[in-house]
DNA sequence: CGAATGACAAAACTTGAAATCTGTCAGCTG
DNA sequence: CAGCTGACAGATTTCAAGTTTTGTCATTCG
């Protein structure tokens, strides 16, 4: 008997697609392989053909899920404006696209922050990303004038890890608004103080 | 038969005494209330007299171990210097104490960290108290002009918040040595920055 | 001949009956 | 009689047997 799909060959990104609407409807700990080799109507065999094992499937689902943030934060990284401004305006991206997917979704972003717990690997390179963006408005900043700092990339970091509260999941159980709102604009209050040159001392 | 024990009548402190030794030997997940009762030699009816549930006393073991680093917090808050090194300092004593600990027993600090997960009642209590010190300590600044803010409460919100990577026992997985020194130096840099009061411009 | 299958072994999970634990309280004991 | 005990009911956890899942690979299919 042949299940055969009509959507062509079986190619890595139809298996991430169907993997990520297993995980959506089952949760992570109920989806297995042959979960999603049905959803494609194949079998288990032709999915470990494509991901050797069950860990690098799921981390490609996550890497998928975390790169499709990307171009959002490319944008306001690469808008107009004060470089400061658009320091926090990619924080503030950051932080309000996990929390209005944590609100509108909770047992979807519960299950996708468990497994970035997992992945490492994915979650490495998304954050190298956003540092990446960082490091370039601040670098930006600093040839004109807006911004001091002796090395962006640190400036960059340091931003980073002031702000891990509002961007990072493990923290989503302390994601209640307004109070967030106001905690992250008290932190950015000063940041936004401690990146932007000071007139020299009288 | 009587297993009465040498050290008098059972009171909360020998009881958190017990629990503390019991929860360290077994772990949380292990521990029972009949496990404490008989490091106690008394039955777990007794203990029961005492602390309402387990959770109760579970949360009361945690209250210790917090406010056993209050002192040293007063202390470094209380101390000589600038208002700016003074806030660095309790930050920092803050997130050294708990890599100490977490290095020198991991065992121990991942049971204590994930019984305050469930904890919330003590670790509010405790975030108040570190707050309120550096509210005190920033609120000091101001007056003496040494710090700039507008709400000092807020302030201090914001650098715990902003330092909560180094802190918070959640994080613990990312503290690695010396990398972590290193992050904490950059934000402190960054946040040192924003307290400090600017000059006028010209 | 490359892509896919499905039978298979080992590992990981599920299940439910037995054991243990929590929290209560009537009664004992010093 | 104040403080403690231990039997008890209901909730929770453990453990071993049974089931499912992962990952491999010889074989089949187009």
């Amino acid at each position: 008997m042949s299940t055969s799909n009509a959507s062509g060959p079986l190619t890595p990104e139809r298996i991430l697609e169907a993997a990520e609407e297993t995980l959506r409807r089952f949760g992570p700990a109920k989806t297995t392989v042959v979960d999603v080799a049905r959803a494609l109507g194949v079998s288990h065999g032709s999915v470990y053909r494509h991901f050797p094992t069950k860990a690098d499937l799921r981390d490609a689902v996550v890497d998928r899920w975390l790169q499709r943030m990307h171009p959002w934060l490319s944008a306001v990284a690469q808008g107009e404006g004060a470089a400061a401004e658009r320091v926090r305006l990619v924080l503030w991206t950051l932080a309000e696209m996990k929390w209005t997917q944590s609100q509108n979704d909770p047992e979807f972003f519960t299950a996708f922050a468990e497994l970035a717990e997992e992945a490492r690997t994915p979650v490495v390179a998304h954050v190298d990303f956003v540092v990446a963006q960082l490091t370039k408005v601040i670098a930006e900043g600093v040839a004109r004038g807006e911004i001091a700092s002796a090395d962006p990339r640190a400036t960059a970091l340091a931003v980073f890890d002031a702000t891990a509260k509002f961007h990072n999941p493990a923290a989503r159980s302390e994601w209640v608004r307004p109070a967030i709102d106001e905690a992250f604009a008290n932190v950015w209050t000063l940041l936004r103080d401690g990146l932007l040159p000071r007139p020299p001392a009288v």
